[in-house]
DNA sequence: GAGTAAATTGCAATCGTTTGCGAAATTTAT
DNA sequence: ATAAATTTCGCAAACGATTGCAATTTACTC
C-alpha cells in the first residue's frame, strides 16, 4: 500500500516476471496473451494500484479520450455562464462522454487563445471539441471547422454548415409558444429575445407563423431584440411599460432567465399574470415550476441533446457520415398563461 | 496555411535552422537564446500555427497543467448537478484556474474509479483536484489524501482535516439567518437541511446560538432533514402543514433551491410571505432576486471562493504551507422576510 | 594576436507506453 | 521422433518535447 517508488509499467512487469509488452498487453485484455496470464497481470496491477500513464500512453497512440467542451459566449453582457440551462447541457455532456469512456475538459471562449484547431487539437489536449452556443458570429467555429477538426455545435439544426449541429426545433418552440398565447386570448405579443442568433431568429420565424395562421397582424414593433439575461429583461419591461404603457398582452421569451426578468418587472407593476400579460419561457430550468405563477415554457431535453452531439462527435472520431439532429422539443404549460 | 505533414518541434526548428533546443528554448522566452533568434522562431511559430504537444511536455515535465474538478455529490436524491450553486463555482473555477495557467477537468462523484488519487494524479491525467462538496462521508477524499495528492475541498472550514477547507462561514451564515428572522418577530423557525452534513451542521449550530442568544427556545422538532432539492423542500412543508397545520412563522434554508420549494409550498396554500412566514436562503443564487417575493439569503462569494480555493492548490503544487481559508458571508434582505 | 570570460547553441539521454515483427515455446500432424 | 502450425511472448523502435552538460561562437582584456 505504501507507494515507494513511481510504479511503471516496466516496474509492474517485472513484478509480474514478464515483458513490458506482455504487461502491456494484458492490462488491456489483448487475447494475444494467455488468459492466466492476463488476470495475473491484472491482479497485480489492482493490488499494487497501477493506472497507466496518460501522457505517455496519449504520446504513442496519438489519442487523448478527452473532450473540450466550450462555452462560446460572446462577453459577459450576453447570455452568461450562469444560465442554469447552460451549465446543465454541460452536466449532461459530461455523463454522456463519461459513457463513452471520453473525459471532459472546459473551456470558455475567453480563453487565451482564438484558434481552437490548435490550442485544443494540434497540441493533443483533447480528440474533439464540442461548442454550445452558436453565438451572434460562428467565426470561430468556422475557423475551427476549416481545420478539419472533430466539432459538432449546439445551436440550431437548421442552419447548413461543415460542421453538424444539435439543436431544438427552434422554429416549431417559437411556432407553439405563440400558438399556445395566441390560444389564450393574447393579441399583441412581444417577442423577447435577440433574432441576430441563429437559434432565436428561428423561433422569430416561428412567432410570426403563427401570427399568420391564426390571421393575427405581425407588428414589427414586437420584436425586442435585449440581451439574454434577465437583467436585460426586467430593464426593458420596465422601460417600454414607462415609455409607452402596456402596450402588450403576451411575451414569448427567448429563456426561462429572460421570462423570469420580465415576470419580475411586470409583478413589480401589478400587472396581472397571465390575466393581463401571459409569458411563455424557453429551456424548462428547474426554476420554471417553482415560480410564482410557475412558469409555461418550452422544454428541450437537454439528456437527448447531450447523447446527441456525443454520438455525432463520435462519428467524425470514426469516421463516419455526420447529420444536424434535433431534440424534442415540447410546451409544457403551466400557471404564468393559463387562464381558469 | 495547408497543414502539409503533422508540424513538430524538430521541424519548425529545421525550418528556422537551428536545433530542437534552442526552438523549444526560444518558445518559452528563455534568456538563454539570444532575443533575435527568440523572436525568429516564435514569428514562425505563430506564422505555422505551431503549437506544442502537450502529452509529450507532459510526459517530460512529469507536470500537466491541469486541475480536476469533482462534484462530490452521493447520489442522485441529493443536491443535485443542476443546482446552480454548484455549477456556478464550477464557472468561477475555471475562471480561476484559467488565470493562473491551468485547465478545468470536469468529473463527477459517479466516475468508474473511486480511487481519485490513482486515477486523476498517478496517471497524469491532472497535476491536483478540487474538491466540491464535503458531503455526508469524507471517506473518498479522505482516501486521496492519504496518497498525498494536492488537494483542495470546498466545504467547512472548521472542519479539521489533512487537506485545506474553503467555506463559507457556515455557522455566521445559519446565525445571521436566524437572527434576522427572530428580529422580525418570528418565534417558530425550522431548519430545514441536513445537519449531517459537515457545512449544514455547522449552519445549525448558528441557529441554536442565534436563538439562544435572544433567549427564546429551540425546539428540536424544528430540525427538518431533508434531501437539499426544492422537490424535497416542497414536499416536506407539504407534508408538514397537512400534519400539523401552519406550526411555524420561519424558515432557514439551507440552499436556495430548498428556499424555493418550501415557498412554492406555502404560496400554494396562501401562506402569507413575509406575512404569516418569513423565509431566509442561502447561497444568493441569481434567481433568488428574481422571486416573488425577492428571496432574503445568506451570500457566498463564489469567485473569492474559487481564487482561494486555488491559491490553496497552488500552495500544496509548491510546497508552501496551507490553510484553511473563509469566504465572505453576508445577509442579503429581500422581500421575503421584509414587513413593511 | 593570444588568452580568458561570457554568451549562444547543440548533443543526446530521458519521460513511459504501445506495437510491428521476429523468436521461443507449445501443440498438432505426419 | 520430426516437421509444421499455433500460441505466447519479448526486442526495440517509435511518439515529441525538455534539459544537463558540453561545445561552439563572440566579446573583451592586455
Amino acid at each position: 500500500m505504501v507507494s515507494e517508488t513511481k510504479l511503471t509499467l516496466a516496474k509492474l512487469a517485472e513484478l509480474a516476471g514478464v515483458s513490458t509488452s506482455t504487461a502491456s498487453r494484458a492490462l488491456k485484455d489483448n487475447p494475444l496473451i494467455k488468459k492466466e496470464t492476463r488476470s495475473k497481470i491484472q491482479a497485480l496491477a489492482k493490488q499494487h494500484n497501477f493506472s497507466i500513464n496518460t501522457a505517455a500512453s496519449r504520446l504513442r497512440t496519438q489519442k487523448t479520450h478527452v473532450i473540450a467542451v466550450i462555452l462560446n459566449l460572446v462577453d459577459n453582457t450576453e447570455q452568461s455562464t450562469t444560465d442554469p440551462f447552460l451549465l446543465k447541457l454541460v452536466g449532461e455532456l459530461n455523463q454522456a462522454l463519461n459513457a463513452s469512456g471520453y473525459e471532459l475538459l472546459l473551456s470558455n471562449s475567453f480563453m487565451a487563445s482564438d484558434d481552437w484547431a490548435n490550442y485544443f487539437i494540434r497540441s493533443q489536449r483533447a480528440d474533439g471539441i464540442l461548442v454550445i452556443g452558436q453565438g451572434k458570429s460562428t467565426d470561430k467555429i468556422d475557423l475551427a471547422a476549416q481545420s478539419a477538426v472533430p466539432l459538432v455545435v449546439w445551436g440550431d439544426a437548421k442552419t447548413n454548415a461543415p460542421y453538424p449541429i444539435v439543436g431544438g426545433n427552434n422554429f416549431e418552440g417559437g411556432y407553439r409558444a405563440t400558438e399556445h398565447l395566441l390560444s389564450q386570448g393574447a393579441r399583441r405579443i412581444l417577442f423577447l429575445g435577440d433574432s441576430e442568433h441563429a437559434e432565436m431568429s428561428e423561433r422569430y420565424k416561428g412567432y410570426r407563423q403563427a401570427h399568420v395562421d391564426s390571421g393575427t397582424d405581425v407588428d414589427p414593433g414586437c420584436n425586442c431584440a435585449i440581451d439574454i439575461t434577465s437583467a436585460a429583461a426586467y430593464a426593458y419591461i420596465n422601460e417600454r411599460i414607462k415609455q409607452s404603457g402596456l402596450d402588450f398582452d403576451g411575451i414569448v421569451c427567448v429563456s426561462d432567465m429572460v421570462a423570469l426578468g420580465a415576470l419580475k418587472a411586470l409583478k413589480e407593476r401589478y400587472v396581472g399574470i397571465p390575466g393581463d400579460v401571459g409569458i411563455v419561457g424557453y429551456d424548462d430550468i428547474s426554476i420554471a415550476e417553482l415560480m410564482h405563477p410557475s412558469l409555461t415554457t418550452i422544454r428541450q431535453n437537454t439528456q437527448q441533446a447531450a447523447k446527441l452531439m456525443v454520438i455525432e462527435l463520435l462519428n467524425q472520431l470514426e469516421n463516419r457520415p455526420t447529420h444536424n439532429q434535433v431534440v424534442e422539443t415540447s410546451l409544457i404549460v403551466r400557471r404564468s398563461t393559463r387562464h381558469e
